[in-house]
DNA sequence: ATGTAATAGTTGGATTTGTAACTAACAAGC
DNA sequence: GCTTGTTAGTTACAAATCCAACTATTACAT
């Protein structure tokens, strides 16, 4: 057996990477909370319509890697504060196509705006130079199918 | 207001360290979970113990960033597993110092090894050398209150 | 010594999430 | 046409989490 000397929790990656995406996503989590009232989810589903337009759940699932049962209550709440539009596919009725409204379109942008300067704040707090090398590790991480 | 088209969520800290984290936590999960029926905040705390030897609610708070709430509850079932011991401080009666019984420090010697391979293996699926890198970058982060 | 504040940890109730089962619609083979 | 299987999305119930209030104990000031 390993020596048990080499392992410190604090660095072993999947804690280490929890404790970085909790303690990031705080302040932007503040915003879209105590601004809009909205959850994780919630905001996940908006920017995905807010950035590739129309899109169906399984759509935001495949891209998000979020369950279907996340999504379905996301764009529930969403649909109910009117930030979306749910259109049944004439072709295949079981598919919803959803969309912005424009008082959703409003909160994206408002949204947006302050995760782009967060982003920006964040990387400031990074060796110059290291964001884009982590963004690439950090996608490696997640594409890992574990 | 800047071009929307500069930002893609897909990039955005916050949501990319939480989709690593994810994704890196799955497999180490499904450990703990299906081999001792332990939740994540369980293996935290039977982690600090097992590196830290006996340590209070708090102490273990302040290192793993986590709320008393959800202390409190993780140390009740790993005492009721018998994982652990519970003992009042002579002192001051408020506090209760912790330790891994022979049956915790079992289960935590087979979780970390388990966790030492895996996080080789992720370090294994990183270009070499970024591993080091990575993991500073993350603690700066974590470090950040927000 | 006594009132006030601080700290350690617990508990209760509402909110959120996870898991599995479900409905509805389509597809493909026979 | 029918059966079987698949996919889109929802719902129900259990489990986990969050937040605020709570008990108990100690600390500190007057």
């Amino acid at each position: 057996m390993r020596d048990s000397q080499d392992f410190d929790v604090q660095t072993f990656l999947p804690y280490l990477l929890n404790q970085a995406a909790e303690a990031s996503s705080l302040e932007f989590q503040k915003v879209y909370k105590d601004r809009y009232g909205m959850l994780r989810n919630e905001w996940r589903v908006l920017f995905h319509l807010g950035i590739y337009g129309h899109l169906t759940a399984s759509d935001i699932g495949a891209r998000a890697q979020m369950h279907k049962t996340k999504i379905s209550r996301a764009v529930q709440r969403l649909a109910e504060r009117r930030y979306l539009t749910r259109t049944r596919d004439t072709d295949d009725r079981r598919v919803e196509h959803l969309a912005l409204t424009a008082a959703g379109r409003k909160v994206y942008d408002d949204l947006r705006q302050i995760a782009q300067d967060y982003d920006e704040a964040l990387v400031e707090g990074l060796p110059a130079g290291d964001a884009q090398r982590l963004r690439a590790l950090l996608v490696t991480l997640a594409k890992r199918r574990g």
